[in-house]
DNA sequence: TAATACTTTAGATTAAATCTAATCTGAGGC
DNA sequence: GCCTCAGATTAGATTTAATCTAAAGTATTA
């Protein structure tokens, strides 16, 4: 995605594309493996110092009720952040806590009357297990729900 | 659940009954609205006090590690926690960071080409929207993945 | 009983995220 | 151009959630 399309994308969500909400945006475009707030933090200052950490969570906090962010709760670990491109699930790994991205497929929602007069905007499926790093030393018997 | 019971569910997990451990454990049982790490300190303490702050966390760990109990994430905010009883999913409130209870039914794994080398150990659905108590009131037109 | 392993505790500490209040920036009106 | 004001940014303090530490207590086993 170039600067261009990036600025668009920033607009067209209503906000407004400034110097240190262009960097977050654009580093979580490029990294995409699901960077922590202080990953994200440092990335973006490595090359050009000029975002604090409280704008770095105020944007991504802007990105995320935007839309154009997902962010992922990771027991035990700090939020992960994802800029949202191809619907994908996430798999998340118990023993080192990587979030990764699992292809897409339609997930069934529940019946309506089991939803009650709750509203449901958004389904995803969350995979848990070993990733494919730590599968080959840690793998032990144990599955479950 | 008796009390002979939840102890047997404990020592059937290798872990030691404790009265703190037992207190946690109970509370969990009784309580089936996923409480925060917080408010099972008060709930275990409010009847009869004896079970320190660092206490309640540590077997809130050990149980989850266990998998007595379940610890679900929600992002900007404190985890929650659930004794596993029957299977279900979740739903999250967008606006109050409610947890609630989602009928259980099969979903279906992803292929296993998409899995690579990873180890699935479970999967589960999280839903989100507005809880029948958010509804009424912040209900908007948003909808989305 | 002695040895050992497990558990709990108060209080300090860490880590993640947010808040505060001052300052800066930029778009629109004059 | 210059004002104004809403929105954005900042450093640093603060809050919150959770963990760590080191000492003391409690079971379990031999």
């Amino acid at each position: 995605m170039d600067s261009e399309a990036i600025k668009k994308c920033l607009e067209g969500s209503g906000l407004r594309c400034t110097p240190q909400r262009y960097a977050v945006m654009a580093f979580l475009i490029e990294h995409r493996g699901h960077p922590t707030a202080a990953e994200i933090f440092e990335g973006v200052n490595r090359v050009d110092p000029g975002c604090s950490r409280a704008t770095t969570y105020n944007n991504l906090r802007d990105l995320v009720e935007a839309g154009l962010v997902r962010e992922v709760a990771v027991e035990g670990r700090a939020a992960r952040f994802d800029a949202k491109g191809t619907r994908h699930h996430h798999f998340i790994c118990d023993r080192c806590g990587n979030v990764e991205d699992v292809e897409w497929y339609d997930v069934p929602g529940p019946a309506s009357k089991s939803l009650g007069k709750r509203i449901l905007r958004q389904s995803e499926v969350i995979f848990r297990g070993l990733c494919a790093k730590c599968a080959p030393r840690y793998a032990t018997g144990s599955a479950g729900l």
